[in-house]
DNA sequence: CGGCTTCTTTGAAACGTATCAAAGAAGCGC
DNA sequence: GCGCTTCTTTGATACGTTTCAAAGAAGCCG
C-alpha cells in the first residue's frame, strides 16, 4: 500500500531520479536502453504520477471545470457532452460539478476549482455570479459565463438571445389565435427567466386584446410543472389560459403530462404549450412539444474555444461575447398535425 | 496576477508563516489579536489556498469521483444527484466525469482521478472494468462498482438484479397475451444488456408458444431506438413483433415515438413496449411507458455509504455487495387506459 | 521569587515532482 | 590525437503547504 513515487522507480531501474522524470516528460531524451529499464520498473511497481506534486511544480493542470446548475436537466447534459468533446480535442480534461442551483454549493465548487488550479472554468448559473467570476479572474483563473450575457466586457460569455426566444414563443402563440397567455416560470430575478418574460411581454404588447399572466416557480422542474398543471386545472374553465409559455422544456413536459393525462385537457385545442431548450425528450413527449431551440451543438464547443483563447491570453475584446439566435421549433403541442405538417 | 501564498499573508500580517497555517487549520490556537491581523491580510490579498500543495502535504483530498457512461441519460444524472447529496452530507466533494461509453476515456479518467488522489471512486460502466478497479484498489484507491455485481468479494458493488428485471418485463408482456417478443438492445457482451436478456429468455422458456428475437444495438440511445423502429416498420405486418422489451427507456422512447408518430403503429394494441430504468421522462412520453424500476433514490447514497466504509477500512465482507430488487411499473404502453387504472 | 504548566509562536523539514545548470560520454572533423 | 559539438545523465533546487519539535511568553502555586 506504500505509495510508490518516481524515486522508487529510479532506484529499481538503477538510474537517477531526474532520468525517470525525463523519461516521463521527454522520452526522446533518454537512451533506449534505460527507457526499457524504466518502463519495466514503472510497470512492476504500478507507478502512477502524483498529480498534486505535479501540479504544484507546474502551477496549473491541464483541466478545466464545467459547473452546471442541474445535471439532470438534459439541456445541461447535452452541453456537457459538447464541452467534453471539444476539450478532449484540445488535450484538456473536464471536471463536471453539479451545483444543484444552490448558491452555496456553487460557491463551494468555484472555490474548490480555483484552489485546485484548473486552467479555467465554464459556469452555467442561475445566480448573479458575475462578480465572483471577476474576483476569481483577477486572481488568475479565467472563466466563461454560460447562458447569461456578461455585463462586463472583460468577462467572456456565451449566451442565447433570451428576449428574442421569449418573443418568438409568445408571438407564435398569438399567431395561432391565442389571447390568454400564461408564462410559467420563476423567479423573475433569475436572469434567463426574467429575459424570456420580457420577450414575452414585448410580443403581447404588440397585440391588443392579448393578456399575459405569470405563474411563479422555484425550481423549474418536471414536478413543479405538474403542480402548476393541477393548479390551472382547478380553475373554472373560463379563467384558464388558452396558451402556456413554459420557461423550459422540463416544466412544459410536467404541465403537458398532467394536463392531458390527469385532467383530460386537450393540447393544443384547449391549451397550447410552448417549451424552451428543445430538450431531446420534448420531441417524444405525450404530445410533441413546440419549443425554442438554441444551437445546443455549438454551445459547449464555443465556450471551450472562448476559454482556451482566454487562457492563452489572446481573447480579443470584441469576440468575448457570443450571443446565439434562438429559433422556434413547431410541433404538435401548438398546432394540430395537419397544420404541423405544413409548417415543417 | 502574481499568485499569493501563505508566505505573503504572513509577511503582510507580520507573523510567521507557521502561524498563518495554524490560523487556517486550528484557529483556536492563535491569539485573537493575530487572528484579526491575519484575516485582514487574507482578505486584502485575496488569498486562496493552493490545493495542489495542500494535497501533496496531506496525501489525499476530501473528494470522490463519479464516473458515468453517459451523463445525458437521465438515469445516470438522477444517480449523480443522489451521490452528490449523500457526499455533501459527509463533507465530500464530488467530481463527475463522463466517459461517454468509451473505454479509452473511461481509462483516462480512472487514471487521472487516481493520480489526482481522490479518496475513492464510484464507477458506473458498461465495460468489464473490474480488473482495472482491482489494480487501482491494490494501489490504495478504493472504489464501488455501480450497475454490475462485482465478481470479486473484495470489490464493493451496488447493482440491480438485472435477470429478474428482464424476467419481470417479459413475463408481463406474456401475461397480457403477447407471443412474439423482440428484445431491443445490445451488445450482449455488456453485462447489463446480457443479463436482462437472460431474464427475458427465462420468462419465454416458461411459456410454450412464445418466441423471442434479439435486435442488436450499439449505443442504446434514443436515436438508435428510432432506427430500430424504422427497421421494424419496414417489415410485413405479420413478421413484426407484437411486443418489445427495450434494454432501456431511451431506446424505448425512440421506438415509441417513431412507431407511433411516423408509422402510425398503435401502442399497445399493435405492439406493446416495455422500457427499463424508469427514467423521469418515461412517464410523460407520447404514451406513458411501462418500465422496470430500480430504487433510484437509494442507488447513489448507498454507493457513497459503501465507499466511505471502504475508505475507513471498515467494509465487512458480507455487506460489500448490495443487490436491489427491480419492480415493474405498468403504464399505457402495455395496457389500455382502462386496464391501466386497475393496475394502479 | 522560583519552578512548574499551559498557551503562542517560530522556523525547519517533508510531501513528489519538473527543470536547470553542470558534468560526463560520445562522436565528429581536422 | 585534439578540440569541438551534441547527446545523456545527474543531483540540487523550488513549488506552497502542514506539522513537528522546540523555544519563548505568560500565568499559577507554593
Amino acid at each position: 500500500m506504500a505509495r510508490v513515487g518516481i524515486r522508487e522507480v529510479a532506484s529499481l531501474a538503477e538510474v537517477s531520479l531526474g532520468t525517470v522524470s525525463h523519461y516521463i516528460n521527454h522520452p526522446d531524451r533518454v537512451s533506449p536502453e534505460k527507457r526499457q529499464r524504466i518502463q519495466k520498473a514503472i510497470d512492476d511497481l504500478g507507478f502512477v504520477r502524483n498529480n498534486a506534486a505535479w501540479q504544484l511544480r507546474l502551477g496549473r493542470s491541464a483541466t478545466i471545470a464545467y459547473i452546471a446548475p442541474d445535471v439532470s436537466n438534459p439541456f445541461f447534459a447535452t452541453i456537457a457532452e459538447g464541452v467534453e468533446r471539444r476539450a478532449a480535442a484540445g488535450g484538456l480534461k473536464v471536471f463536471i460539478a453539479n451545483s444543484n442551483s444552490s448558491r452555496e454549493r456553487e460557491d463551494s465548487y468555484l472555490e474548490m476549482f480555483e484552489a485546485q488550479g484548473v486552467q479555467g472554468m465554464l459556469v452555467a448559473s442561475h445566480e448573479p455570479v458575475e462578480d465572483r467570476l471577476t474576483q476569481i479572474r483577477l486572481r488568475g483563473t479565467p472563466s466563461v459565463l454560460m447562458g447569461q450575457r456578461a455585463a462586463s466586457p472583460a468577462q467572456p460569455s456565451v449566451s442565447l438571445d433570451e428576449m428574442k426566444g421569449g418573443f418568438l414563443a409568445v408571438r407564435h402563440l398569438i399567431d395561432i389565435g391565442r389571447t390568454r397567455v400564461a408564462y410559467v416560470g420563476g423567479p423573475l430575478s433569475v436572469p434567463q427567466v426574467g429575459e424570456r418574460y420580457e420577450g414575452a411581454l414585448a410580443a403581447v404588447r404588440e397585440s391588443p386584446g392579448v393578456t399575459i399572466e405569470q405563474i411563479d416557480a422555484v425550481d423549474r422542474t418536471i414536478a413543479e410543472g405538474r403542480d402548476v398543471a393541477d393548479q390551472i386545472a382547478a380553475r373554472p374553465v373560463e379563467e384558464r389560459p388558452d396558451a402556456i409559455f413554459a420557461v423550459n422544456d422540463l416544466m412544459a413536459l410536467g404541465l403537458l403530462q398532467t394536463l392531458v393525462v390527469e385532467h383530460g385537457i386537450r393540447v393544443p385545442q384547449d391549451i397550447a404549450i410552448v417549451g424552451y431548450d428543445d430538450t431531446v425528450f420534448g420531441a417524444s413527449s405525450i404530445i410533441p412539444l413546440t419549443t425554442v431551440r438554441g444551437p445546443h451543438d455549438s454551445f459547449g464547443p464555443t465556450a471551450v474555444d472562448l476559454l482556451t483563447a482566454e487562457i492563452a491570453g489572446e481573447g480579443s475584446e470584441e469576440s468575448k461575447h457570443v450571443v446565439f439566435d434562438p429559433e422556434l421549433v413547431i410541433r404538435a403541442s401548438t398546432v394540430t398535425p395537419a397544420a404541423s405538417s405544413m409548417a415543417e
